[in-house]
DNA sequence: CTTTATTCGGCGGATTCCGCAGATATTGAG
DNA sequence: CTCAATATCTGCGGAATCCGCCGAATAAAG
């Protein structure tokens, strides 16, 4: 049950779009993925009573919403509060006859990469790490890109803070 | 409760660092957030089977690792399902005699706004932002950027790929 | 209208969560 | 070393929550 549904199927949909301002349908998917956004160990039944349907319907919509890969419910870890204060840029040209998508998955794959994206411009991939220390970041980058064949020239940044990190929507928008 | 704690203090501290592989300590909040990075809504009790200590001593570690802002568990939701498809990246100049962290707050505070760093180089912040579509991009920039007096100049990009994004550590390395 | 497919909601039992109090362990002081 | 102080850890009982299941309700297609 994707928020943008790709095809109407047979049988029954969700009842979608009532203007009364009770929750339903699409709406009410957004409502639950709110309130799961500000806790995601909130209660079924605290979100139910909030969004105005029965626990077993907020149980159900969550389940699906986490199969069909809609939203994820983690834990995520303050980089500095675990030791990794040093935070890396790093913007990579990829050499001339090798595939950026095989670069990138190679270099997805190392831990300390939290953040790689292709990007348009002067570089092909923007990538931002995190490490204990400077010499940990040198490391890095003597062992996954200088002397690299699939990699034609680096240049170097640093992140100096990080104001916002989130995948969180203004679902209302 | 942090990873790190700033300096010792009376009273009884967590136990820490058997080597004889019983979880313990700072070794015992490594493996609760390592199984929280999986399922942010796994029962206490389970936590508790996995790493050998009571229910109770889970509960009193998640909740001083969320007071102390070490960890959060909150729902991502991905922006494609959302509607989000269109991925911008902008680099900004702050303008003379005002404050980064100012411009940067305030766009911190917008909803289309996910990741938005200071850097070192030619430029002092880069955002990363999701829209719906190339026009509400346009938007973005017209209204938040053009015309701003905090802001001296701006470049833009496009993010054509996020392959990695995550927030979460090899607590192990 | 009938069929079909899917969602919604209530019900029971098992599980989990929660606050509390006592036991336990570690640090610092005398 | 001994003792006091402080914080963690664990067990317990009641309340709340979660979970699977099944029937009712609803919407789309024939």
């Amino acid at each position: 049950m994707p928020i943008y549904p790709d095809a109407p199927k047979r049988g029954r949909a969700p009842r979608d779009g009532g203007d009364d301002g009770s929750p339903e349908g699409i709406e009410l998917n957004r409502k639950i993925i709110a309130l799961l956004q500000q806790d995601g160990r909130m209660a079924y039944s605290a979100i139910a009573a909030q969004v105005g349907v029965s626990e077993g319907t907020v149980r159900n919509r969550v389940r699906q919403l986490l199969d069909d890969n809609v939203i994820t419910i983690q834990a995520e870890a303050l980089p500095a509060a675990m030791g990794y204060g040093f935070n890396g840029l790093t913007f990579v040209k990829v050499a001339a006859g090798t595939s950026i998508d095989d670069v990138a998955k190679r270099l997805s794959a190392i831990p300390e990469v939290y953040y790689l994206i292709m990007v348009l411009g002067r570089f092909d991939l923007s990538i931002a790490t995190y490490h204990k220390s400077q010499d940990d970041y040198r490391d890095f980058l003597t062992t996954h890109f200088y002397g690299q064949s699939d990699i034609a020239g680096i240049e170097n940044s640093l992140v100096l803070k990080v104001h916002k990190m989130k995948l969180q929507w203004d679902l209302n928008g």
